[in-house]
DNA sequence: TCTCCACCTGTACTTTTGTACAGTTGCCCT
DNA sequence: AGGGCAACTGTACAAAAGTACAGGTGGAGA
């Protein structure tokens, strides 16, 4: 993961309060066995301690922008469909912004640039909504950047709550990332039927088809209608190919 | 992981000056960009300007206590050579205490419990090589154990000093077992040449030996002898065996 | 009731795989 | 100088995989 850096450990003592520090250090700390979404959620209701906003969602994109993950924890919802729907993030100058800058973006600073520009439409809508102003800050991968947003009516703009996101956002990359992980590998499983998860397992042990027929008692002729079918769902060339990717995706164990 | 908690952040406020605690923050914050030991081994060096020790070691193991990783910062090496070699880990009592506990265990208090115990031979080696007291915590997984162990001639006996190790340690464990995951890789991978592991990273993708052969531009003979050897190495029954083994120990990649 | 779908089965055929045999070349290190 | 090893190649053949054809059964839900 690669972030730029703005605020140092210095910069925190100049803006915040001690019990501010250890509610950032509460948060740092509590981000490590963030495991689901509600946890993300109440650790977001502690952060609206420190510093005031309305609105919080958090990403993952690739580097052209697809979307691989999004969920709204008190943006909103509908402005947030309409969003991806009408594939602003596309030509989102807060997303362009972060991606030169590297670092945390204040959207009032990009309304002034934007305010004629064509691309302001993406801002224009986001007031409409509620989403004021408000700050976007994350981390990319080789493959991807994860995004937070906050957003509200009024949002502080202050060196103060940049520095604060700064590091509350680097201790909420991970989680996110991983609560992606298990999310796509829940989805992709309903791909296949229980029979065709019994069945990869035992290709990955090395099982030959007449191996698996004996195993599960059932014809080899069956045993090689589960692979076909596997291989068309995964869209693999072959048995190696299929345990491969079904491996890559968390479909199968490796152990 | 798991880990048991003792302090909270309103222990923290209690023990820690405003300063102590940008320094945990700091510690917490670097924590999550580190790659290499020594990243590790400059914020091990922060950490004594919280608490004093002399000597820092940490490890893995599994929950029958076999060795999977065990890096001496600035412990000695002679006294941890012989603390492996002589299979200490599996009579150690502070390891027994932080199993059982799962809190920061200082040694003084085990000390007290083991003196006149045949295993008190454990802490009284430690002694003779300078390693006179110490704190030691950790977290577990499913699978393994890890460990951090502070060390010293004289180490501060307080509440301050174990609410600090208990949140340093927390945020310690995921770089340490990421250190593991690349070590183990890149010791393994020793056992493939470079062109098996290319060859196996062309079956992963589905291709057959025809494919192989004329993308490497070699004959297919050629190909079906590596894949003869790595099948050997990896004591895999055929090519779909030997890729999902490579893939569950990481010898290549998934992607 | 009817449709969908997971799960099952058969025959027949081509292609691919795994492995037996038996070598050569070139580099590194003792 | 010689041993060890990675990398390469050939022929031949039995076993396994992949795919085409054409079906049957039973349960869940519209």
């Amino acid at each position: 993961m690669y972030f730029n850096r703005e605020f140092s450990i210095k910069d925190l003592n100049k803006y915040l309060t001690k019990s501010d520090i250890l509610d950032l250090l509460h948060i740092c700390d509590q981000a490590l066995s963030i495991r689901e979404e509600g946890e993300l959620r109440k650790l977001i209701t502690e952060l609206k301690k420190l510093i005031p906003f309305d609105g919080f969602s958090y990403g993952l994109g690739t580097k052209n922008r697809d979307v691989l993950y999004f969920v709204d924890v008190d943006y909103s919802l509908e402005y947030l469909e309409r969003y991806l729907e009408k594939g602003y993030i596309h030509i989102d100058p807060i997303l362009d912004a972060l991606v030169e800058e590297r670092k945390v973006i204040n959207w009032s600073d990009i309304d002034r640039i934007y305010d004629r520009h064509p691309e302001g439409i993406v801002n224009h809508e986001a007031k409409v909504f509620g989403l004021i102003d408000g700050y976007t800050y994350g981390g990319d991968d080789a493959e991807d950047l994860a995004t937070f947003w906050f957003a509200g009516r009024y949002i502080e703009r202050s060196k103060r709550s940049k520095a604060v996101i700064e590091f509350v956002v680097r201790a909420l990359t991970r989680p996110l990332r991983e609560m992606y992980e298990r999310n796509k590998i829940s989805d992709r499983q309903k791909l296949l039927s229980n029979r065709e998860i019994e069945v990869l397992n035992w290709l990955k042990e090395g099982k030959s088809t007449w191996d698996i027929s004996s195993i599960l008692k059932i014809s080899e002729r069956t045993v090689k209608f589960h692979i076909g079918n596997i291989m068309k769902k995964l869209d693999a060339i072959n048995r190696t190919h299929a345990v491969a990717i079904a491996l890559r995706d968390g479909l199968i164990d490796p152990f």
